[in-house]
Formats: C-alpha cells, structure tokens, sequence
DNA sequence: AAATCAGTCCGGTGGC
DNA sequence: TGCCACCGGACTGAT
C-alpha cells in the first residue's frame, strides 16, 4: 500500500530514467479498453483510452515530482503543458524496462496496463487491483479535490495546518487517527505511518482529537514526519503489492512497531483491532492510552 | 448547509 | 479445493 515514502520513492527513481524523454508510442491494456466500453472508470479517469493514448504520444517529459500520495508528470506537446497525475491506489506500480519480461514477478506482469514506449525503453504501469488512477489535466486545476489537499507535511506551514484543521468543528469530535490519515489535514500519511506515529506517542487510534494538548498534537505531528523521513531512507515499506520500479522491496517493513503486530514490541500484551473510519486499526491497549 | 453514507474502481488472501 | 467475504485511497453523488 503506496504511501508517501513508497510514491518519494517511485519519484525519485522515475526522475532519472523520465526526465528528457518523449513518450512516441502508448499502449492501454485489453482490460481497461474493455472495462471503459462497458461504462466504468478503470485508471484512466475521464478520458476514452483511444483520446487518451493519441494525446499521450508525442508529449515530453519536462518533469516528474511527487504531491501527497500523487505522481505528478509534467509533460509538453510543443509549447502547449500538460499534467498527467497518477495515484497508485492500493497496488499501482511503475517499472522502466527494455522488455516486459524483466518485471519478474508474474502479478505485476499481469496486470500491465498502461505502457509509455520512449527511444530508451519503456516505462510500464502496472495495477493488480486497479485501484490507480491516471488524469490528463492542463493544469492542477483542471481537478479541484488537488487543490484542497493539505501541504507537504515537510513544509513549513504543515504543522500550523495541522493545528488549525485539528480545530475546526468537523474534526475536533473525531478519532485522531482519522484526522491524520485525512488528506485535507496532513498530506501522505496512510494506515501504516499513522499507526506507527499513534504507537510511538502512546496515543490511541480512538482518541477524540479534542482531547489531545496543543503540545502533544505538536509532538504526534513531528513523529509523523519524521517516520515518514525514516521510511523515504529505508526506501519504503513493502506490505504487499509495493515495488520500487526495479522491482525491488522496500526496506521500512521490518522496522515497523505495531503495523500487522499481534503482540506489542514494546511490552508483549497482545494487540487490539478496531475500525476507525471505516479502516483497520491496531494498537497496544497497555502502551496506548 | 453541512455532515454522513453508500457506491466506485478490483483481485489476492484467508477462512471454512 | 472451491467458494466467498473481506479489504482498501480517495473521490462522487445522494440523502
């Protein structure tokens, strides 16, 4: 499950291998040609796979970086800009190859369904569960909810967004672990690096955010950066579906404390699961109050 | 008016 | 071993 360390990640290695290059050739899988015919929304959002694939090639790639959980490509035809903005979803992945056979792993290789074909080889989309989404903008613009996300939570103004959303009505009577893994409130912070944060403050997943002191709503907001920092170093956290675009496992998973633990690290007692939000959350009813 | 809830995109996985 | 419920980012649209 990509977050904001797994997609830093995908960014950083698709810079080097993207940058400079002009897409001349696109192909779109079966699946999502069929799925799109049949009225759904499969990956390439808002856009027919044939308009899509035609306004795709000739485009040169001027940059990529990343915003929140998002891959921004920033793109050219001429003088005219383009932005395609990519979400991994739950298993989005990116490799750049020569061949699709060098993706090793069969899942992956199943699953490709978006392929940008430059003079130095190619660079591949593939997407198990087709969570990812792929849009074609002039401009962030073009799609409000970007517009509406919180700041990189590295910036200097994350942390005074961070207390201000934390008290506006809609979110005060809330869950902390809710608020955090709320785009709108902190940008990129997803289960894994939310329960990490809860676990190393102490602080229950179910804690009305109300409830926490300006002080240790500081603090929690610091740990959260700064296991995200810790992540981007170790190259991500590989859960499941996440690769970076050699294929390779990331290597934050084995420093996990609490994430997919049934026993506490910290003191053994078995660990406790709830919903909160809708989504699976784990924490340690002795270190967690 | 705003908050909440269901629906949408799916297949790997685990339980029986 | 075959089936089926479950899970999940983040949006949209209805209530």
């Amino acid at each position: 499950m990509p977050e904001l360390p797994e997609v830093e990640g995908v960014v950083r290695a698709l810079r080097p291998v993207a940058i400079g290059k002009t897409i001349e050739k696109v192909q779109v899988s079966e699946t999502v040609h069929r799925s799109k015919s049949e009225g759904k929304d499969a990956i390439l959002k808002a856009i027919d796979p044939e308009d899509f694939i035609k306004k795709m090639e000739g485009m040169e790639i001027s940059d990529v970086t990343r915003r929140s959980k998002y891959i921004y490509f920033h793109l050219n035809k001429g003088d005219t800009e383009y932005l395609l903005v990519n979400h991994l979803g739950m298993s989005g992945a990116w490799f750049a190859v020569n061949d699709l056979l060098e993706i090793s792993e069969e899942k992956f290789r199943k699953h490709i369904h978006v392929i940008f074909e430059t003079k130095k080889g190619l660079l591949v989309f593939s997407d198990i569960r087709r969570f990812g989404e792929m849009r074609l903008l002039r401009a962030e613009s073009d799609f409000p909810p970007l517009l509406l996300m919180a700041p990189e939570p590295f910036d200097n103004m994350a942390l005074t967004h961070f207390l201000s959303m934390c008290d506006l009505s809609k979110y005060k009577d809330k869950p902390i672990k809710e608020v955090i893994m709320d785009g709108h409130v902190i940008s990129g912070c997803g289960n894994i690096y939310a329960t990490e944060a809860l676990f190393k403050m102490g602080i229950r997943p179910s804690r009305k955010v109300k409830q926490i002191s300006k002080i240790r709503k500081e603090e929690l907001f610091i740990t959260i950066v700064d296991i995200l920092k810790e992540s981007i170093v170790q190259g991500g956290s590989t859960i499941s579906d996440y690769r970076n675009i050699n294929g390779e496992a990331g290597g934050m998973q084995h420093r996990l404390k609490m994430y997919g633990r049934k026993i506490c690290t910290e003191c053994g007692t078995p660990t406790k699961s709830l919903q909160i939000g809708g989504r699976t959350s784990v924490y340690c009813p002795s270190c967690q109050k």
